[in-house]
RNA sequence: GCUGGGUUCGUAUAACGGUUAGUACUCAAGAUUCUCAAUCUUGCAAUAGGAGUUCGAUUCUCCUACCCAGUACCA
């Protein structure tokens, strides 16, 4: 959902200013490729309505091939390997970086001593000194490691003592001082990939990237970011940090789980994991698109007017960074499902019932597309969801096999089956019929309904019978009196 | 711990120095009805705390509290 919502904001502004919404793929960590995950985020965003304008072709799939569609292909930063490298020696010859030779290894134990002693070792301008670094090593050890080993990296050379002043589109001016920071790894030899913060500065510019809206995780990064333009004197584009989606009760950012345990989805579309587990998604709950990415939009932005149903065009005329919230939304289940509904209500009959028919087949129900629209037309105002049709009232397809028992007890008497028989069997209009004989209009009413639904609450006996018809009404409540009689 | 960000009804938010602090979801009550929903009406409910600036602070500044993020050869 958070990486939806991010996408979407995205794709609003660019849509709103004329420009092009890129997707391009972040696959630098070799560690930690998810099969599947790239063609789940291109059909997720497909069906959200968030068509890239460019790095993805018709046929979904992620463009390596420059064209004059997709200019600044490969789109995948894998594909990419070649052209990080000598951006990374750039920004040693300028003395912006630096080769470091510290194994893992050695890092994680001189973090776990400081963590002993209840201090953090941070590699930055007070320690690198210290270490082993082509800062510190004789130049024809550096030659030597950099020639035969591989496993050494390339690492920022963070200034001490600057104060780095930022402006963020939507948290304002920000200001760091450069001695909190740390000398973050740019390139690795061991895989020849950047990590994020050298991929993402180098392909941003590379392909004219405007504006950079990202997650709120991305803050402590961006004085980095801000250096890394800096150094290599490229202008850089402008920021703006979202709020994060929180779990709807507690503390804490929403996670993977939090859906499974509160009963919503948290992924655009099923999902499942190289665990085997499964999680549910909102296409596969039954959410409609346009109410999906409405009830995104709504997580951290608003119009600024009381405006709340809106489509993807009025959403992209309306968007404004400036009304995006700074503090994190708890998502709230209950407003989602009302988004539902809402765009449940505004669909035609038509529509709904071509939704409702492989529904209605897998319950093995077989009728004609009129029926299902009269249907739809009569319980559209009690459903969220196309599925609802069916749970809410399956009795307009199928005559009710049982009673709930209490209603049987209360409405199913002898005395008001005669009634409600009598009634039926006129072919009258039957409150009519039941005020003019003076008997309890609402006794005989549920016992009619309890005969032809099987229990004392649903729809309206009118609206009942001018689906199922006279006839099979007739049928149903003889049906009831025979199961009065056996009992 | 350190660094940064945040804090208006239960939730999402409006009010960008002057309002009886608005709206939506949820919840409650009433109306309606043959029941249940739906619908309509009404109601409950908030500026984290403390200083300051100001004629006047939800809004600006500072402090405190709490929440979140980052602190990886992950993104």
């Amino acid at each position: 959902m958070g990486g939806v919502r991010t996408a979407l904001y995205n794709y609003l502004y660019a849509k709103q200013h004329g420009g092009d919404f890129i997707l391009r793929i972040e696959d630098t960590d070799s560690q930690r490729f998810v099969p599947g995950a790239e063609a789940y985020i291109i059909e997720a965003l497909n069906w959200c309505g968030i068509v890239p304008d460019e790095g993805v072709d018709e046929s979904g799939k992620v463009v390596s091939e420059p064209s004059a569609k997709h200019p600044h292909a490969p789109y995948r930063q894998s594909e990419r390997r070649a052209i990080y490298r000598a951006y990374a020696e750039e920004l040693v010859a300028k003395g912006w970086a630096y080769y470091a030779f510290d194994s893992s290894e050695e890092l994680a134990a001189r973090r776990a001593a400081a963590e002993a002693s209840g201090q953090t070792f941070i590699y930055n301008y007070e320690t690198r000194g210290a270490l082993r670094n082509s800062l510190t090593l004789p130049a024809d050890e550096v030659e030597r490691l950099l020639a035969e080993t591989t496993d050494w990296t390339v690492r920022f050379k963070m200034p001490e003592g600057r104060v780095v002043a930022m402006d963020d589109l939507i948290r304002g001016h920000v200001e760091v001082s450069t001695s909190t920071l740390d000398d973050k790894v740019l390139w690795k030899r061991a895989d020849e990939l950047p990590t994020y913060h050298l991929a993402n500065i180098v392909d941003d510019h590379l392909m004219e990237i405007t504006e950079v809206i990202r997650g709120e995780e991305w803050l402590p990064s961006l004085p980095l970011h801000y250096l890394l333009y800096e150094a290599f004197g490229w202008e850089r584009p402008r920021f703006a940090h979202l709020p994060l989606l929180l779990k709807p009760v507690g503390n804490g950012k929403l996670s993977k789980r939090d859906g499974d345990k509160m009963g919503f989805p948290v992924f655009p579309l099923n999902w499942l994991n190289s665990e085997g587990e499964t999680y549910r998604g909102y296409r596969e709950d039954g959410y409609f698109p346009e109410a999906f990415v409405n009830l995104l939009a709504f997580l951290g932005w608003n119009p600024g007017d009381e405006r709340e149903i809106m489509s993807m065009q009025e959403l992209i005329n309306a968007f404004s960074l400036e009304h995006v919230s700074k503090s994190g939304a708890k998502f709230n289940p209950e407003k989602a499902k009302w988004y539902n509904k809402e765009y449940l209500r505004m669909k035609s009959s038509a529509e709904l019932a071509a939704l409702y028919e492989p529904i209605l087949k897998a319950h093995g129900v077989v009728c004609d597309r009129a029926y299902v629209e009269k249907v739809i037309d009569v319980i559209k105002d009690r459903a969220t969801f196309v599925a609802d049709f069916w749970t809410a009232a399956p009795y307009l397809f199928v005559a009710p096999t049982e009673y709930v028992e209490k209603d049987l007890a209360k409405f199913g008497t002898p005395e008001y089956y005669a009634m409600a028989l009598e009634a039926v069997e006129s072919g009258a209009d039957l409150e009519e019929f039941i005020r003019s004989r003076e008997w309890p209009m609402g006794k005989v009413m549920n016992c009619i309904r309890l005969a032809l639904t099987g229990s004392g609450s649903g729809l309206g006996i009118h609206e009942i019978i001018s689906c199922i018809g006279q006839e099979e009404a007739l049928r149903r409540v003889r049906a009831l009196g025979e199961k009065i009689q056996q009992s």
